[in-house]
DNA sequence: GTATATTGAGCCAATTTTAGTCCTATCTAA
DNA sequence: TTAGATAGGACTAAAATTGGCTCAATATAC
């Protein structure tokens, strides 16, 4: 291995960094396609089979994928910040965001949720209490729930913070606990929650809903750790 | 570096880009109407057929619809949600969903802070005790001040949430109130606050910490109902 | 000289593009 | 109201393009 002595780096991996450098410099974006094989070597003065070569390299790092008759598309994601924030969180940082956004749901919802909010966050409920048998299903319905109360605070930017949060929930470290902690005697705890949290925000008790919304995530805490210390 | 005008990428997926762009270039504007499938087919030197099927790229990505007998039109929002929503938000639902969030974060740096996250957040707060004289250079040290607050809990999500706050704040509503409410004695205040809340946060005093917090937030509403109300 | 990389050519199979035609929906002007 | 022009929708068979692959010839590096 020795260094060039020139900037004139040729051959198959030459022209596999400068692809490269293109994809990442967001010249050729994610599942945009990349010029055939012809059109590239005609552009890079080489032939076809150095283009192959270095584009086989791309492949290899799982930048593009190929199919005949079609072309080469890019497969590099230029990940937005979102989706790289809902791969870094931890379930438990997660839940340590929900218990200050969510209580505060709470709060804004007792003081402001209108007759028909508190309508749909019952619908939602009833949704979640018909949801025991499948971990999916349950999760799908408590997050409709959750941006239910969301709703009820009349407030658009803690329902899209909240949005936000609830993305992140979909993502793969919860994913892959999910199974494990929704046992159905879980769910039906967690909807008995959900209930007590109804009755107390359509009552507007302020201190019992709050309560009830810690003691909710109090508990999917514990039970987020101990899923996770059993799984080490 | 990049010149491959040679390179024009032919084909449905090359022409679907080439749209794209020229939607978020603003080229064609929301609810405007794209040429006709026959007239880009030959701006393009395409056949209608791959028009189509580069304009249906388009329709799966919802950026445009298209109607029998009168054309395609552009459905994207060149506005982002964020956009949107720091346009909707007034500072009242801003300071509501900051006392939810902000009193958590304060939970979660007198648990967290390291002792250089604690020397951070003593140097944004001695920029904004130097910054009374201006209301926008107090405006950005505060941001920063409670930005690093947002980094002392050492929880990813919660800064990332706290960053989208806190860049609807740079928003008109607020900006046209700014300079009334920010009196140089306010400045003086909200600055005391700060250095309470640092000592009691350096200090490990969780239940003052989050009474400190509380109280600061509390102010800004109270000073910005005052500003609202003598501006009707 | 040997090992390695590159070249250019040809062929294949998958896929896309083309250039038609006919249809229905919508708009506009007589 | 009606007629004509124009819009997108749907389908087809032929042609062009694309990546996959092989092979012998050539160039380059050690």
């Amino acid at each position: 291995m020795k260094l060039p002595d020139a900037l004139e780096i040729g051959g198959s991996t030459g022209i596999a960094t400068h692809l490269r450098q293109a994809i990442f410099n967001g010249e050729y974006a994610h599942k945009d396609r990349l010029p055939s094989e012809r059109s590239l070597a005609e552009y890079f003065g080489a032939s076809r089979g150095t283009i192959r070569e270095a584009l086989k390299r791309l492949q290899e790092l799982n930048m593009v994928t190929r199919h005949v008759g079609s072309g080469t598309y890019v497969t590099y994601n230029n990940f937005s910040d979102q989706d790289i924030i809902a791969e870094l969180t931890s379930p438990l940082e997660l839940i340590d965001a929900r218990m200050g956004i969510e209580t505060q749901m709470v709060r804004l919802a007792v003081a402001n949720a209108t007759l028909m909010d508190i309508e749909r966050l019952e619908q939602a409920l009833i949704q979640a209490e018909n949801a025991t048998n499948e971990a999916s299903a349950f999760t799908r319905a408590d997050m409709t729930f959750h941006l239910a109360l969301a709703a009820c605070t009349r407030n658009r930017l803690i329902v899209w913070l909240y949005q936000l949060v609830n993305e992140t929930r979909g993502h793969a470290q919860w994913s892959a606990m999910k199974d494990k902690i929704l046992t159905r005697e879980r769910i039906k705890e967690y909807n008995n929650h959900h209930r007590e949290l109804f009755v107390s925000i359509s009552s507007r008790n302020l201190t019992q809903a709050v309560e009830i919304m810690q003691k909710h995530l109090e508990r999917a805490r514990t039970d987020l750790m101990g899923a996770s210390s059993s799984a080490d």
